[in-house]
DNA sequence: CTTGTAGTAGCACGGTCATGCTACATTGGC
DNA sequence: GCCAATGTAGCATGACCGTGCTACTACAAG
């Protein structure tokens, strides 16, 4: 059996070539000509490797969520255990942790321009829909993870309802996705993980400690 | 001159069945054939009121967000003056206006669902970029508004930070937003509402009453 | 009645698209 | 050398798209 090529690495270039498309002139853009094109290759190479568009959409999707939730995984486990941090410093490693969801820098502004663009096709295009739903449970349940380790560690007010401040910060943290992936200009990142750690702060019994 | 139809009532009924087709299925399907099938029009009928597709996608953007601008207006004026009001009746009241802008009944999750696509078309869209930040901008206005009235009357703390707590809010609006449009599931208007008093609520001097 | 205008309808063109299909080159196993 | 698998390239088709353009109708002003 001859092999000249790795089919795994070829599939993950075309994939990388679907999201640059996709984050410089949006999903709709992203056919099977102009992403052969950025991946270098013919039209009939992509589709030795992905049986149809819809075939390398799908496959492009799920992707993208996989690779968004290894890396969410791995900086959870790299956290480890809560107990040995001063409640300070559990707020920060929180924050951090939940920062890794907005669009900060380049990198994950493009991850999250393209997630976007992936979320509001799954309203319309049905064979999006399953893995969106799974993004989005997803998501609240790292959120959820997050507040229960914090909560555990008396970290934060004992009176709180965490069911409502999951979606609470869920929500906070796609809004504020949405709004650095929207508004062109550069995005402030100080000022997000300023707001995050606000939100959180706002969370703990010394809710009177500005600063 | 003969004038049978009321150009403008024309140009509603067009844009109205564009928003009609992109809830539907999406802003990428409002072709001129598509918008001109559903209201019931041919092809050069539509064209005679909007010089090219073009046209017709900007001016659409246009109404929909006047539309909803004008609503909001309306909404804060009817409100008057918030002195007249218990604190309790004071943040029901802000609560109420600021779930106007949250998808709590089909015809509101229409109106988002298309502001969702076409806010999402404007990150690659050059010609909705202006629209898009004037939005993005006036919803801000909007809440700081809201936020400064609560505040002059003494019905927040005072030593909020009232440019971040109107970001928080503003994200927070867009992330329900958000989640509500993209999961298909039937919309817990209640839960939506209690989160934005909780949200709320929690700015104020009382934050040990719960409910 | 004639003429011009508002409105409706749709044809024809060139473009992009996904896709079925064939042709061909390359290479390892036999 | 031969064959089959692997990979590359692209042609042909049919669909949909926006748009330039023409043809036609209805009506009002002259």
């Amino acid at each position: 059996m001859p092999r000249y090529v790795d089919p795994v690495a070829r599939r993950t270039d075309v994939i990388d070539a679907l999201f640059r498309v996709t984050e410089r002139d949006g999903l709709h853009s992203a056919s099977l000509r102009t992403v052969a094109e950025e991946a270098g290759l013919s039209i009939g190479s992509v589709r030795h490797y992905f049986a149809s568009h819809h075939d390398l959409m799908t496959f492009a999707m799920r992707s993208m969520l996989d690779r968004l939730g290894t890396r969410l995984r791995t900086r959870l486990d790299e956290l480890g255990d809560f107990r040995r941090l001063s409640p300070a410093e559990r707020l920060r490693a929180a924050t951090d942790l939940l920062a890794e969801l907005l669009p900060l820098d380049t990198r994950r502004r493009s991850e999250v321009a393209v997630f976007l663009d992936f979320m509001v096709a799954s309203r319309t295009d049905t064979s999006f829909q399953a893995p969106a739903q799974e993004a989005s449970a997803d998501e609240r349940v790292f959120v959820r993870l997050l507040l229960d380790r914090l909560h555990e560690t008396g970290t934060l007010r004992r009176d709180l309802d965490l069911t409502l401040e999951t979606e609470r910060l869920a929500a906070l943290i796609d809004g504020l996705s949405l709004t650095t992936v929207l508004r062109p200009g550069p995005a402030r990142p100080e000022d997000h993980v300023a707001l995050l750690e606000a939100h959180l702060r706002a969370l703990t019994p010394h809710d009177e400690t500005t600063d």
